[in-house]
DNA sequence: ACAAGAATATCGCGTTGCGATATAATGCCC
DNA sequence: GGGCATTATATCGCAACGCGATATTCTTGT
C-alpha cells in the first residue's frame, strides 16, 4: 500500500496551492474593504455573519461564538461590547438558563450584513472557478 | 431584467457563507500551526510557497512577491531578510537587469516547504467537500 | 453547600504590516 | 551623456489585534 504522502510534490501542485492562497488573500482583502465600506470592522462583520449564519438559529451565546470564530472567550466579549455600542447587535438574556446571554442582530445590523452578504455572494461566484482548480489536487 | 442583487439573502446563504468562513479560519489556523511545527513563521511559509509556486519559474523578484503576497514592498524586504538569515532562501542577482534581485529557495527551504505542502494537500483534500458546498450559492 | 460553567473585566504584551521618508544602484530613452 | 523612472534597501514610530494571566460575579446542578 503505497503512501501518497511519501511521493514528491509536483510543480503543478505548488502552483495550484500558491494560486489558491493568493486568491484567498485577495478574497479576504476584498471582504475587509467591503466591511469598512459599510462602516464595520472586519471583526464585526464576522460576528454578524457567525450569528446570522448559525445553523438553525438567529442567535448565539458568547461561548458558541468563541468556538465558531476561533477566538478566546474574552476576546469575543470585547468584540460584542463594541458591536453593541455600534448598535448592530444586542444582548438578550437566555429564557431558561440565565448563565447564558443570547447575542442577536439589531435591524441596522441585519441591514448592513445583508448588503455585505450580497456583495460577498457575488464575489464568491466570480471567484468560484479559480477556487475550483483545487480539484487538481484530486 | 431582474437584478439578482436586489433579492433578499436566504437563511441558507447565510449558513453557507458562515460555514465557509469558519472552514477558512480553521484552514488558516491549521496552516499556521503546521508552519510553526517545521520551524517557520507563517509569513516565511507563504514566501516560500509564493516563490516555488510562481507560474513557470522557481524564483521571483521582490516586486513580484509584493504583488502576490499583497504586501508593501518594504514589508517583503523584511520577510526576505529574515528568511535569508534563517537559511531558507537566497538572493541572487538577475542576469540581465541588475536592478532586480531574484529570490530562490535553498535546499533546506525546499525540504521544509515540501513537507509543509504535503500536509496542506492532505488537509485540503479533507476540506474539499466542505468547501464545495459553496456551489450552493450557484 | 459546593463545584462547575458562563460571562465580565482589566493589565500589559508581542506580532504584524503600514505610512512616511530617504538613499543607492541600475537601466531606459531622448 | 544626462535626466528620469524603476527597483531595492533602510529606519522610524504607529495602530490594530488577540492573547495570557488573573479576578469577580452570577447561575445551575447535585
Amino acid at each position: 500500500m503505497p503512501n501518497e504522502a511519501l511521493r514528491g510534490v509536483t510543480k503543478d501542485q505548488y502552483e495550484v496551492l500558491a494560486a489558491f492562497r493568493r486568491e484567498l488573500r485577495a478574497f479576504l482583502r476584498f471582504s475587509e474593504q467591503a466591511a469598512v465600506r459599510v462602516g464595520l470592522t472586519p471583526q464585526q462583520h464576522q460576528l454578524l455573519l457567525a450569528i446570522k449564519g448559525y445553523p438553525g438559529r438567529e442567535w448565539a451565546t458568547l461561548s458558541e461564538l468563541s468556538g465558531v470564530l476561533g477566538l478566546r472567550h474574552h476576546s469575543v466579549v470585547g468584540i460584542v461590547d463594541r458591536s453593541c455600542r455600534a448598535g448592530i447587535v444586542q444582548r438578550r438574556p437566555h429564557a431558561d438558563d440565565h448563565r447564558y446571554v443570547e447575542v442577536v442582530l439589531t435591524a441596522t445590523g441585519e441591514a448592513r450584513l445583508e448588503a455585505l452578504t450580497k456583495a460577498h455572494v457575488d464575489e464568491l461566484r466570480r471567484l468560484w472557478p479559480t477556487l475550483a482548480t483545487l480539484q487538481r489536487l484530486h
